[in-house]
RNA sequence: GCGGGUGUAGCUCAGGUGGUUAGAGCACUAGAUUGUGGAUCUAGGGGUCGCCGGUUCAAGCCCGGUCACUCGCCCCA
């Protein structure tokens, strides 16, 4: 490590990104908890097997994108690389499955060992629900249409579109699985490498494959729709319809396969072309699966997960920071009555800011630096007169304010 | 993990085919202005040219490696 840098794939959040990303998370906890969602988080690393059962063995995540690592008293520990897993074990470990539903809000950061690009990092943040205990397309509907509120209300919805897809029940994927591989086993010999590896993997992963030659093949393979059994049909299509009835525009993207094993029915993934090949903004869909295979009792639960880092890139612009009071003592008997001012002023509820030395000019750049709203300049006049000076920084204009109620004078400046 | 591109001051970038003390704008500091900011002017600070090695009389420039970023693949948020 030649010079003082970060990690390979992390980043600093500057006052300014954090301003971005504050406004990410602030807004979608906000709409959240209008939905009923309420605010939790677990622990940024679990027992590996946590995300090892829960994620699947065979995923990328799992395979080979974990930070883990044994501790002090060797236990396998691997740093989180989503949340659902944890929130899970979390509901089992706490018993919390006697207070269904549950609805939770989440947000923080998530690690994967992956080549970092834009959009992509090896510690990232994301927001995130989880609605537990609700079998019915309800929940899948308003889960939807949380994330879809938080999309708008970001101001995203012309660039981002909502891309549906039903992955089915077990027996319609099972059923599936069968015909599909039949299918393409048919046609090895033609199957790109990447295709061949996600053969044995996940093979419905082979039909969202990039390669000319693969696309060709999956022109021509059976369709999942046909294989649905039809409980796992109406289901989707009464999540279709909610989504119709909340006015929620969406496209079916039948090839639209999640890569985490526990997903079952309902899977979607908001997408924008504007941020180069890490056009998944938020996805996520339905894992009634996973509490059995983390050895809980059978539970159903859907949730979403969103980057906070390519959602606040696409923010238009920067939140502007707080505008606060400059305070300016000129001489000793003024500083000394602006150190306790500028405390009054705080537990008053204003944003206050002194200067830390230097004659008048160099206290008025400095306030003018912060964007300071207001300058209130007290030297030994003032102070004889019981008075404060108090400049407006917008306009210029100033006016003499009594020192014992300067509250209620800058209260126009908040 | 695989393939391509890039790497000069805090930031954005100049530095024809290798040739003395590496430049600009913005930003920063100080002064003009010892009770008044934003503008202007003047002066100043700041660079082991990502890092290591090689070729050469001589490397910011050429070669190799390495690190980081970036574009695409894989996959995902």
């Amino acid at each position: 490590m030649p010079a003082l840098q970060p990690v390979r794939g992390t980043h600093d959040l500057l006052p300014e990104d954090s301003r971005r990303h504050r406004r990410v998370g602030d807004l979608a906890r906000a709409l959240a908890e209008r939905y009923g969602f309420a605010e939790m988080s677990t622990p940024i690393f679990e027992f590996t097997d946590v995300f090892a059962r829960g994620i699947g063995e065979a995923t990328d995540i799992v395979s080979k994108e974990m930070y883990t690592f044994a501790d002090r008293g060797g236990e396998h520990i691997t740093l989180r690389p989503e949340n659902t897993a944890g929130v899970v074990r979390a509901v089992i470990s706490n018993g919390l499955q006697q207070h269904l539903p549950l609805k939770y809000f989440y947000q923080g950061p998530m690690f994967r060992y992956e080549r970092p690009q834009k959009g992509r990092q090896r510690q990232f943040h994301q927001i995130g629900i989880e609605l537990i205990g609700v079998a019915q397309p309800q929940a899948d509907i308003e889960v939807i249409a949380l994330g879809c509120d938080i999309i708008d209300g970001l101001g995203f919805g012309a660039d981002v579109t909502l891309e549906l897809n039903t992955l089915g029940d077990g027996e319609s994927r099972q059923a599936y699985r069968a015909v599909l591989l039949d299918y393409l086993n048919g046609h090895r010999a033609k199957l790109s490498k990447d295709s061949l590896d996600r053969l044995e993997r996940n093979p419905m992963r082979i039909l969202d494959s990039k390669d000319e030659g693969d696309r060709r093949i999956v022109a021509d393979a059976p369709v999942y729709s046909d294989h649905l059994n039809a409980a796992s049909r109406d289901f989707f299509a009464h999540v279709t319809a909610g989504l119709d009835a909340l006015g929620i525009a969406y496209a079916i993207n039948p090839r639209l396969v999640r890569g985490l094993d526990y997903y079952c029915h309902t899977c979607f993934e908001f997408t924008t072309t504007t941020l180069g090949a890490q056009g998944t903004v938020m996805g996520g869909g339905r894992y009634d699966g996973l509490f059995a295979i983390m050895g809980g009792p059978d539970t159903a639960g859907v949730g979403w997960a969103a980057g906070i880092e390519r959602l606040a890139m696409m923010l238009a612009e920067t939140p502007a920071a707080a505008r606060p009071i400059a305070l300016v003592p000129i001489g000793e008997a003024a500083e000394r009555r602006v150190l306790i001012l500028a405390h009054q002023l705080r537990h008053a509820g204003f944003a206050v800011e002194h200067g830390y030395g230097g004659n008048v000019g160099k206290r008025m750049k400095r306030a003018n630096k912060v964007n300071a709203r207001a300058a209130v300049l007290i030297g030994d006049d003032e102070l004889a007169r019981g008075t404060a000076t108090l400049r407006d920084l917008d306009t210029g204009a100033q006016v003499a304010a009594p020192l014992d109620t300067l509250a209620e004078a800058l209260a126009q400046f908040r």
